[in-house]
DNA sequence: TTCTCCTATGCAATCGTATGCGGTAATTCG
DNA sequence: CGAATTACCGCATACGATTGCATAGGAGAA
């Protein structure tokens, strides 16, 4: 057995080897990859040797040196909920590209909805400085974001109507106002008067505007509100499923059920067809997101569209150009409508 | 209007801030943070003045410095194909998980599944050293993997069994053999005898290796193969649907279909059923993956289960396990078997 | 009392890069 | 032909943290 240990010897190039092997300084080095600086003039003979230098042995500059030197780290943190939600991706996707398109690099994290997971995203920032942020809190205060702000100085982009921060462009849905047209639609023009709600915790903003705007359009149009008839998820689809059991189960179940994410009434549609009904004749079901299995299931499924990949495009947008400098003012809204998108189960 | 700009000033609070605070120097500080680090001992009362002083000031160490310093990074990368499969989630969050346990940050990137896409993921590593990397490789060489690992000394874990180098860990499915069982189960048990396949094209070794199996399954049932019942995708629903109507206009198609992926399967189900056909009996499909949409379409696929999950969580934990020290030697190889998972669709 | 030897702490170099400032040679101008 | 510009380029320092080495003070031994 030879001794030949693991030669994990990171042959690191540096900025002072492209020097030497070009035959001038470190700082020169500098000067001619960061053109871009003016006010001090390179020879062309020189710039030649060093971008030679540069291309013979290979050099990348190390990010971690600029970004502790104060410059751009070239980085953006996004915060989403769960990866796992098929509601996010075409936002991740988005805020890749876009990122990718402006040569940074993206770190992601996961928040469970949870609010620990949210501060942990917050002290993860501040540990290590990013240029911007994109994110989509769920229990995020102003001070929270104050706090953020305060400490590093970086530019945030955040979804939701519920946030409001001076410095901070938000991007969102018009999501309530859908609610209560879904329901109204459910109501008019098919005929439903008993109509169940899966929603979730109101520790969630977004849960409980939506809950707010269920309960006004069961309002307008005179319908009576069962108790028994909300039932609370945690946006996954086992726990649609679960809660849809339960409304089944029920003396005198509802006609209908409007759940609050896709997910949800697509665990809701599993149950209802496990326990031997028909959608939407026996049970009529709406969603709201529009993902992709939305169009996938059977019937299919008839949701409130929201527009992920544009929103990720949007706050990406948002964010750039911030980050470039074409914008500095304070926090901008923007709003990604929705729609109603009839399918078949309801 | 007020001349007061946007106070961006953010006030990062440095070592050298608590050690003037608590009235010891800033190397004083470094030491009784990293505590673990034995060999020096630090006075009981002077330690509680620096971790007040940290309290206080709400000190978190910058990241980039210790980066910087030569020291662990506390960042893993990860590169995926497309993070906008579903199959793709219970890997990411495994690893996110696994990365959070440890106090690890982890970075994302895209590849569309191109080669160009892995080549930047590469550069990236270089430009920003990280401790670790996580890879899903559809095009990388051993060449590539060397020149990665030569330049930064980084740990790297990689999805799937066509990848060869010595200090790199790998983990993969049987997946060969499970879409020979597959076939053969559509063979023997449910009759087929002329079965088409829904593959990509053969740069990607998954793919290559898919259709091998594929073809000596047939082979080995004696059957005839048809070259018209072989088309191409790109993993995405869309392209599974292509393809199938392709299938369907054939003057004599297939009884049966084999999709390398769910996603294409899945597409190809709703070409069929688009075209007013019933599954399985006008056509059976079997798909590759088991993503949850696939048991929420009707009829519920027939598929070949990966678990990614687990595989995201033997990556990660082989990662870890170089990271902290525990492992070092040649790169190992993780099993993580396949199952046929029958269900409605064949 | 003087010499050791811990214990507890500070000093200073270092990681790779950016940049203000100073210095030199070449060029222009009066 | 001497002086004032330019045009180029290097020196040195800073960013925030880690760490080898030096050192102050006090205790114990001879």
């Amino acid at each position: 057995m030879s001794s030949r240990v693991r030669s994990t010897r990171k042959s690191t190039v540096t900025m002072r080897d492209v020097a030497t092997l070009a035959g001038v300084s470190q700082s020169t080095v500098s000067r001619v990859l960061n053109g871009a600086n003016e006010t001090i003039p390179i020879g062309e003979e020189t710039r030649q040797r060093v971008l030679e230098a540069v291309e013979k042995l290979g050099y990348y500059p190390n990010l971690h040196a600029g970004s502790l030197r104060g410059q751009k780290t070239l980085m953006i943190a996004m915060m989403v909920a769960d990866i796992a939600n098929p509601f996010y991706h075409p936002m991740v996707r988005a805020v890749q590209d876009a990122a990718h398109a402006n040569r940074y690099d993206v770190m992601i994290a996961n928040t469970d909805h949870m609010r620990d997971g949210e501060m942990h995203f917050i002290e993860s920032v501040i540990r290590r400085p990013v240029d911007g942020v994109i994110m989509v809190p769920y229990h995020l205060t102003e001070e929270d974001f104050d706090y953020l702000i305060r400490r590093t100085g970086v530019a945030v982009v955040a979804l939701g109507q519920h946030i409001h921060h001076p410095t901070v462009d938000t991007v969102y849905g018009d999501d309530d106002e859908m609610v209560a047209a879904a329901i109204t639609w459910l109501i008019r023009e098919k005929g439903h008067r008993r109509i169940g709600f899966i929603g979730v915790t109101s520790s969630y903003s977004a849960g409980a505007r939506r809950r707010a705007a269920f309960l006004e359009a069961m309002r307008q149009a005179g319908l009576p509100i069962y108790p028994e008839m909300f039932e609370i998820g945690d946006w996954s689809s086992a726990s649609g499923e679960h809660a849809m059991q339960v409304l089944l189960g029920l003396s005198h179940p509802p006609t209908a059920v409007f759940a609050v994410n896709d997910l949800m009434a697509i665990g809701a549609m599993e149950a209802v067809q496990n326990a031997g009904l028909r959608i939407p004749e026996d049970m009529a079901i709406v969603g709201f997101d529009d993902i992709p299995p939305a169009t996938w299931v059977r019937p299919r499924l008839t949701t409130v569209a929201q527009h992920p990949a544009e929103m990720g495009r949007v706050m990406a947008e948002a964010l750039f150009e911030r980050l470039r400098g074409d914008y500095s003012g304070p926090g901008r809204g923007f709003e990604v409508p929705c729609r109603l998108v009839v399918r078949e189960s309801a």
